[in-house]
DNA sequence: TATGAATGAGCATTCATTCAT
DNA sequence: AATGAATGAATGCTCATTCAT
């Protein structure tokens, strides 16, 4: 099925168009144009492969959903701890394009569902990943062992939104480095 | 004589549905009409007090950041530290409206220059009354004394907007319990 | 019948603020409320002396013609025929705002039956009080005795307008002393 | 392959679409529905050939003055003077139409720089193309020598907008025969 | 499939007019 | 008579979506 595969290949390009535009044009201000723009055709062509325009956002959504997840599965084999939960920080031009896409779906998830469900997903996901390295971190010996490893992870994941959320917005006042020594800094509260 | 209305108390009236319709069609489908069906009253009355949209939809997020702020400043006389933390979460139906807006402005306020300085002094505000607070705490002895209270107030402030932003966006599975739980749990880090 | 008087004396004074801003923001811009901040008042007190916008605008069109017609008046006894029929043109701001006015109205004078009246008698006037001053003229022995009088006033009225559309399109181009010059040179050519 | 259209012929056509709205409602009362009602498409395909609608009757004025500086232009090669001078009057109804565009446009050209601008470009032109027509006229002996031809052609330029002004007021009075004796009984000034 | 002109519902905004005080 | 807040119809403009080519 090689059609559909371009087809697939086709929906994944347009979706980080889509992100790009996001990132650019704020979620409530971009057009279907821009995303064309950038993608090189025109809004009519973008219609072969998402029914409407709130597909294609959330196809947006999903794509920055899925890198997101990618750097926290390759976070697992980092050696330090420190370094693993940072990844996914805002701390170069991509990641702060996603998480200027990952932030605005914020404000808007609350209202759809399928937007909801993917957010609750993800975060499950998100938690149980950090749960296991956080586990891999205590066998190490590198944390202390009466932590509530269960509170603890929800708390990276609160954390890392919290910092990924000031740096979005303040990208000036929050540089990669004061984001991962904020992040080093709770991880410090966590050794013995 | 005609009748003579308060401006600015009109104003802050109006902001306030604002942050009702917000809350209730989200912030890129809020409609003017919306605001003025909240406040009983015709788009064009808006116009009386307002410049344009943009400019309500400012009042509204001012508005929840100074109920916020209020929240805030109340917590420092609470006795109880976790009690203080956690009294700007959404706990309740009415906190749970505001950060709903709160949340929506994350993904536009890197785009205006307004609402980013408006952010920018509100979590410059907020630092420093978290850093109050783990002052007094620590100088009655409820906190670990080696602690670094400005690294710890960073992860509070941030650890607020991340569980705020979960709550909001996934309201059923994040009670108030279990949000003061989370802060609780993380304040018992902080504790000898 | 004092009441009347005032009455009248304010219409008229309204009429006169609603030239200086019709001068001021053009016909198709001007909004009740400049009439109303030139006459120190707000817009509801206007409607105690007019029935509606369209109204004042006419009576602000009345109010030129008038001060036009008066200068025409006035002109029947200047010793000099260039200075008699000059009188009428934007020499000054005075008349230059009158003229603002005036020019406006031609576009719509044409579908307004009233403005279409009023028009049509003040050019009857326009044009019998010129060919009274070149009858003046003539047997003063200032004129060739042969002229077409009929036709010649009719040339002078339409050359009035057309110094005066001019002259207010690009008032830097038309100084007091070109229209003069242009309107004495045609006189001109009606000497022996 | 989708339809192809020339944007600068439509352009155009839009632009005469434009002119017939004008001479039909009035230039404070045409609405972008009645150029799109006449044109036989939406408002919204208009504004795929002009920004907004300002651009549309800055369009329509354009279009007029292109049509007027052509008469002109034809007018040279006319083998009577009058004929030419008065080629540019409203004589039919296709000229109204213009002259009605025309005329509305006096009032507001002195408060927008570009209308200004055009407006002093088409006058430039005009009096050049009259001046240039009377110089024939006089080397083939039709005029007297003796005429300051600079200043017959500002009469000439000024007595066309006079009677074009009276033309498009009040047709009914200024039929096409009399227009042309007016500017004949003028032209007779001008000979032996 | 791709194109891009056309559509048309939707919305913010303006402003003459009204009316309770 | 005056005030000025409120009204609400009017309208320019946007932009996702459609569709003929």
């Amino acid at each position: 099925m090689p059609k559909i595969v371009d087809h697939d290949a086709r929906r994944e390009a347009i979706a980080e168009c889509a992100v790009r535009a996001v990132a650019e044009y704020g979620l409530d201000r971009v057009k279907l144009e821009h995303v064309a723009e950038i993608a090189g055709c025109t809004t009519g062509s973008l219609m072969h492969f998402f029914p409407n325009k709130r597909a294609i956002l959330e196809a947006a959504l999903q794509h920055v959903a899925t890198r997101l997840a990618e750097r926290y599965g390759a976070a697992r084999d980092a050696a330090d701890l420190v370094d693993a939960l940072a990844s996914v920080l805002p701390l170069d031009a991509t990641r702060q394009r996603e998480w200027r896409v990952w932030v605005s779906y914020f404000g808007i998830a609350g209202f759809q569902t399928r937007l909801r469900e993917a957010h609750h997903d993800f975060y499950e996901q998100n938690r149980a990943w950090v749960l296991d390295i956080l586990e891999d971190a205590v066998e190490r010996g590198e944390l202390r062992p009466d932590l509530p490893l269960q509170d603890v992870a929800d708390q990276i994941v609160g954390l890392t939104d919290g910092i990924g959320v000031r740096a979005t917005m303040d990208p000036d006042a929050w540089g990669a480095s004061q984001q991962r020594a904020l992040m080093a800094s709770f991880v410090g509260l966590l050794r013995a």
